[in-house]
DNA sequence: CTGAAAGCGCTTACAG
DNA sequence: CTGAAAGCGCTTACAG
């Protein structure tokens, strides 16, 4: 067992003081040159590193951000999470992790920790239930606690903070416009995100493209039974030939459901799917995606928050817009 | 901006000493329920909580666990870390998470940090450069300094700690019998891990069932374009007529090229996958996959990681195994 | 250039 | 039953 040496420690050993001791370590410009090095020396000697919670104490600051992620078996917020995780070790930043399962109890609990002290700041994609009921009060507190929090992806709600997203309406527009483009004519939306800002944003994009005189062909429910009715329904007796999803989710359903039916990819049927790379390129066929930058928004997220603890930043807040990329791949060909 | 109570202030607005506050807010017996009653009145009425900090300092604890994860676009990565943060939660532990991104220079960075004394264990998957370079001193520094280390799912390596994984050697066997089982005679193996514990204990166990008299067909190789060519060369070449996967890409990739060479699964080739319950569902067809239940070996690793800290176990090390279940879906069938 | 003192916000052994 | 004091491991304004 090694314990841990401390300032009071090293300042015996040396025979001088504590404060010197530390001042030294902090190349403090009071400190003889010849006394910096003897305590280096000795320090390194010892491996000595400042215990955190003791500094963290002095400073009230903890170094830590928490990261509130509704759902980590997405891929997507598995991702965001990489990103900020890379970012945070680059300013040394230590991140504490929690998962919301979507759940506006699970969410207060995690508020609820969050403002007694433990962080410097709050990342978060805030939860399905939440954005349903449209209760933000505990987000509130977080703040009146003078913590900075930034939203990151689901970004269109009525919450006033910063912000880190993409533009979720018009990435809808720009890919629904390509699906028209390569001349399909009955354009289908999947979704089960319909009821969260971001979903709705989406389906408005898909709307704006499709214009006034077109039909709209949208399945949408969160209950996975009612959204492969409601896909199959789209698929079989509407017969749409082309569909956008809006979410893993029903991206991958909707793959299924043409499988299921025999309806072939492209050729019947072409898809643009929100879906990650790696698993985009491997199905069968290989799905057309947006490419939403996962790890960018993380990283991005982690900068804008930085920079509102340091005080860097000016008064009013800011919604920052991260570009999306449309991959085409086999099913749009 | 509200300014968090301190037990200071507290004491000042009821007059009398800190000391007593605090005995009052923790219970004491030695303070009168007359005074309990009035000190939690005005802490409720304030909302105070004690600054976890503070707190940390005098105990010399941090509540705080650190959780080393190689991948985390790795959707079994992402769901055991998904039971660690719900029973971290349960036990009013915080979850500080790290990458490592299978790179052991951030895998020393992170443990250099963690042994600064943030975290009271810590969880780990030992990265696979780390595993390929047999280097674990990193991992032995930890121990060095007290802090209590359990490894979790890469768990066949030469580095003695407290260890929660799965069975990998049985695994693999019991889905070669099963293949067997099902009129296989070519059975082949597709592995991105075969360098690491695991992915040779699963191939062990696939030898095993194979016996000695049936030859191999292995198609190993981390890099992905040569493991494409290896599986393609089993597929078309060596006419397999099923194949096991050991992990999620060389799972995703033999679908793929099983697709890309029109081989029908499941009459021609039948495949078992390495992969989460979600997607194998989804895929065309659905896969039989091995249910890894990552969620049980993460609260399973915590909750080993927790007895260790609070002193609640023997000496000896232990090796905790978790059962897994073959999932037979269409690809089987 | 060095050190004693105060303090960050708590807990607890000790005295009264 | 209450409070003063010491201390967890640091930092820093102040004195010398």
């Amino acid at each position: 067992m090694k314990n841990r040496i401390t300032l009071k420690e090293l300042a015996r050993l040396l025979n001088v003081s504590v404060s010197t001791v530390s001042k030294a370590l902090n190349d403090s410009p009071e400190i003889s040159p010849k006394t910096v090095e003897r305590v280096k020396e000795l320090a390194a000697l010892h491996k000595y590193r400042p215990n955190p919670t003791a500094v963290n104490l002095k400073s009230s600051k903890s170094g830590t951000i928490g990261v509130i992620i509704p759902n980590i078996s997405n891929s997507f917020f598995a991702n965001v999470l990489s990103g900020i995780e890379a970012e945070a070790q680059k300013k040394g930043i230590q991140v504490m992790t929690y998962i919301s399962n979507e759940s506006l109890e699970r969410e207060k609990q995690i508020v609820e920790h969050l403002t007694s002290g433990f962080v410097d700041g709050v990342l978060i994609a805030v939860a399905e239930e939440t954005q349903r009921q449209k209760n933000y009060d505990h987000l509130k507190s977080i703040i009146d606690y003078n913590i900075p929090v930034v939203l990151y992806d689901r970004i269109d709600l009525e919450f006033t903070a910063d912000k880190v997203g993409i533009d979720d309406r018009k990435v809808f527009f720009d890919a629904a416009q390509l699906l028209q483009e390569r001349g399909r004519k009955k354009i289908g939306i999947a979704t089960s995100i319909h009821h969260m800002g971001v979903g709705k944003e989406r389906i408005a994009g898909y709307r704006d493209a499709l214009g006034r005189e077109n039909p709209y062909y949208i399945a949408n429910s969160a209950k996975m039974d009612s959204l492969r009715e409601k896909v199959t329904n789209l698929l079989v007796n509407e017969k749409v030939d082309a569909m956008l999803c809006s979410d893993y989710s029903s991206t991958l359903m909707t793959y299924r459901l043409a499988y299921e039916h025999g309806i072939k990819i492209p050729s019947q049927l072409q898809v643009i799917g929100f879906i990650n790379g790696s698993l985009a390129g491997y199905l069968t066929p290989s799905i057309s995606y947006i490419d939403q930058v996962p790890e960018v928004i993380g990283a991005g997220a982690m900068e804008v928050l930085l920079n509102r603890i340091n005080g860097k930043m000016e008064k009013p807040k800011i919604k920052k817009i991260i570009e999306t990329e449309l991959i085409e791949m086999e099913s749009t060909k």
